[in-house]
DNA sequence: GTGAAAGCGCTAACAC
DNA sequence: GTGTTAGCGCTTTCAC
């Protein structure tokens, strides 16, 4: 179909400028002609040129990929909405740029090993994060390759100095406090794993709603970002404190086995008790470490159905 | 931390030998003495050379990347499950050889473009097409661009000649015979839509199933992939075979809306009525596009509780 | 404002 | 089996 791409040099032979010249357009360095601009604008076009990336970063020094770095090579675990919306988001930056995302998983000794490769390839500009579990190899990796580091979502043993995650606290906050105003006062909540980032942050934005709120906050019961134990977990709200009429649930999955209690129970939702939760993407514990995954989480308000 | 990379020719001064030797230790070439090897690995080891792999592309004129083309960029989308099992399989082939991935999210025409640049610049040495919509301009710029094509997941329209998907026939055929072999007789389907792929193929695992079995495949309803879908089928089916045992719902989230109108009809589960689905990872219609997204599944059995 | 030329770090062909 | 060397296609000085 297309002919064999044309060099740099070929384009500035067939423009008649000099591969300065052409190097220069392309770049778009100072210092060009107006004219041989236009030349050699219309060289590229006409003959397709595209720049070889290989060449470019080999001549340049500097180069050319951000890394993705995925702590975990279970599908199950990184299949999730905050992972793919920071990575659309990282997308749209990337774009903008020439830069490359490159994706890496890096679970086992053997991607940890081709991750700290390709860092220190000088192939990389930077690199980001994702799904680390507490005390996660890629840190050190990371830290020690001397490459610009970004997590993506926080675990609770780093406090990476760039981070991207959702605003857990924040956003529980206003979910309750959504509640609140719409009348509503005798509030539990269900929280996610205290050792988890998210579950910790969204406990708090909620004790914060209360407190600023004059409420109680000592409806509460720690659970696990399980529908098995959002209901359990609902179950024991009930038995405790059956005046309750607002509940915050720290996850949509756990929302979901607390709903369906609600439900057996003849208790109306929202009418008598109204639910709010968060669209978690947290996993449960990972199967390989005792430790839980990093939280990647954002949170919305929802009258529950 | 690390001092500069050592770049392979200061290797072979380090090692006393040619940057050839060097070179054909590197890429396990033949003809390398025993001691050669050993000393130039051990030199490799320790002054922690790596590879340049802007450099070494350009020589050897072959590149490096195995692009990962997604025709979407809404997260909602490619966050699924099937597509997260694909880059694992994918990424675990990857790191054998040493290649990298590369993530190109082509939704907007810059990202077309782009990955059309990058398909051309000699960069990839292979391009997986993901979440194809129907007619999906990627199609046409990864067969332009003379880099091997696969596919991940089918779409109505194309049929590829290489592609990777999820055997939504078979599994759907396994699923019902599954129930069959547990004594069910009066069987139903709600289908998903009929312009998808997996739709239409889980679709035919089920007539297939019934053929073998003697059984009737009239009892069937088209939806949607979506929960209210699945929940106003199964009203359907039943109002029309009130006598029915077994349904396949074609999707675990038409089968969560089924189970809640079941449930709503004190019609007991599995006892009264069995359900099975396909844990689909598709998505309903997107939004751009007034056509369905592509399918992406796979197939399992569960005996609904 | 433009051209010429010296590399970037590696591979591959060729000579020994 | 090993060493030498000419590029790969670009960027980047340095002259002009």
């Amino acid at each position: 179909m297309t002919n064999r791409q044309p060099t740099l040099s070929e384009v500035a032979k067939l423009a008649g400028v000099s591969v300065g010249t052409v190097s220069r357009v392309i770049n778009n360095a100072p210092h060009v002609s107006r004219k041989a601009r236009d030349v050699v604008e219309r060289a590229i076009e006409e003959f397709g040129y595209v720049p070889n990336v290989a060449a470019r970063s080999l001549a340049s020094q500097r180069s050319g990929a951000v890394v993705l770095a995925i702590s975990s090579d279970d599908p199950a675990l990184f299949a999730n909405l905050f992972f793919a919306q920071v990575i659309s988001g990282v997308n749209a930056v990337i774009e903008e740029s020439d830069l490359e995302l490159m994706l890496v998983l890096a679970a086992s000794e053997r991607g940890r090993s081709r991750l700290s490769k390709i860092l220190q390839s000088r192939a990389a500009a930077g690199v980001m994060l994702l799904a680390l579990r507490e005390n996660d190899p890629l840190t050190k990796i990371a830290e020690g390759s001397g490459v610009p580091v970004v997590h993506g979502g926080r675990s609770l043993d780093v406090d990476p100095p760039w981070y991207v995650d959702a605003d857990n606290r924040g956003g529980a906050r206003q979910a309750v406090e959504y509640l609140i105003s719409a009348g509503r006062t005798r509030f539990a909540t269900i929280t996610g794993p205290q050792d988890m980032h998210a579950g910790v942050a969204r406990y708090l934005g909620y004790r914060e709603a209360m407190a600023l709120a004059g409420l109680s906050d000592q409806r509460v019961v720690h659970s696990d970002f399980t529908e098995d134990g959002g209901r359990a977990a609902m179950a024991h709200l009930l038995a405790e404190h059956p005046d309750l009429d607002a509940v915050m649930v720290a996850s949509d999955i756990m929302a979901a086995g607390a709903l369906v209690l609600l439900k057996e129970r003849g208790i109306d939702v929202p009418e008598q008790v109204a639910v709010v939760s968060a669209s978690t993407t947290s996993s449960p514990p990972s199967t390989p470490s005792p430790r839980s995954p990093p939280s990647a989480s954002r949170s919305r308000r929802s009258a529950a159905r």
